[in-house]
DNA sequence: ACATTGTTACCGAACGATCGCTAGAGCGGG
DNA sequence: CCCGCTCTAGCGATCGTTCGGTAACAATGT
């Protein structure tokens, strides 16, 4: 707690600090279980003065989610654009950066990942939009890969799903001062990756 | 909610009913989410009633949680025992056994991936140690494949990590009405685990 | 030069609602 | 007549949110 509103006052604005804070509790306990005053108490405000920066709890909540699948989208896009024009390159170069992400961004991706049922409708078109956004851009590299013979997967859009699933679940046990680093995870889940497409040669 | 009640009166004892609807309100808005008044509903009792059988809101989702696992363990164990002796075939017939978990038990499973945060302390270091074996179910398959040379993954313990969250991931996004019947993606995850460890020949 | 105004950022106090939980009484079957 | 189970009613605490106000500061009017 008090970590993040050191961090936020380095980087950011006061609606940093806050966000900050609330990606911290929820990390602990949930949405639900986390109250305007634990947020408040972490950003080392009161609970009013949230309200000046947020019309609602829920605003928060979308604001983290949004901004997380939107940095990821990016992240992942960038890395695509970066890569080779082989569908192999391109899938490694697309799992490479999910795992960076659900590592260096842990606890943003952990609130993404898990409190889709505490958005509202509004909000969860939005996120469920942005998920669709990103699950096309490992589909078309796979399905590209399928058709142009350098992929033998019989199910392209299971094996996508597993990889995207599998790169997801990261953020629910990665630890920072465990024994592999974000690059070293992510290069592993690379080769396995393209391993679940069945390469050809 | 009238779904968990009908099924729990069809199936079993009071105690029942309340885990039903505890694990259906829990499955839209989480442990914190969902209060006791809630789950009473669901389960067309009072609120007083819930505590002739359970002594608080924690032994329920203690209660829950530690079946859920009971079971996949079980489940898994089973399919392995039912198995021929190679390592290739043990492993798709955890994988199989593994999704036919989390589809045919979606929302006890959901609850179980979700909610480790929301238990306390004792009930955390139980449900860990129930997930330590069934880890260790899938580790000892992979290691003695990679022994035997059946497997030739470089790093058989993050393709069993890979593996089993892709795996408990089904819960999140499977639906009973959707165009695959738990034994087809049971099959089709049973061989994307394979090609994960990189099996010889 | 000083007073006035508007804006931004924050705060203490409190609103009604809901939270987990409990006391005590009612009721049908042995 | 007690026992298993359910109920009504309500406890104190905490919930998300709001209200009215204060301090700081820049822009503006005179």
């Amino acid at each position: 707690m008090c970590a993040a509103k050191v961090a936020a006052v380095a980087t950011g604005t006061g609606r940093q600090v806050i966000l900050d804070s609330a990606v911290a509790n929820m990390n602990e306990r949930g949405y639900h279980g986390t109250s305007m005053r634990d947020i408040a108490r972490g950003a080392d405000i009161t609970v009013a003065s949230i309200y000046h920066h947020f019309a609602s709890k829920q605003e928060i909540l979308q604001d983290i989610m949004v901004r997380a699948l939107h940095d990821a989208i990016a992240m992942t896009r960038g890395a695509l654009l970066r890569s080779g024009g082989a569908p192999a390159d391109q899938l490694q170069a697309l799992m490479r950066a999910w795992v960076m992400f659900h590592t260096t961004r842990q606890l943003d991706a952990m609130v993404g990942a898990t409190e889709i049922r505490s958005l509202d409708d509004a909000g969860r078109r939005l996120v469920v939009a942005l998920r669709d956004e990103q699950e096309h851009l490992f589909r078309d590299v796979v399905e590209r890969g399928v058709e142009e013979g350098d992929f033998a997967t019989e199910f392209p859009r299971d094996a996508v799903r597993g990889i995207i699933n599998m790169g997801q679940s990261v953020c629910t046990w990665w630890h920072a001062d465990g024994p592999l680093k974000p690059e070293e995870l992510a290069e592993r889940y690379a080769d396995l990756a393209l391993a679940m497409v069945k390469p050809t040669v």
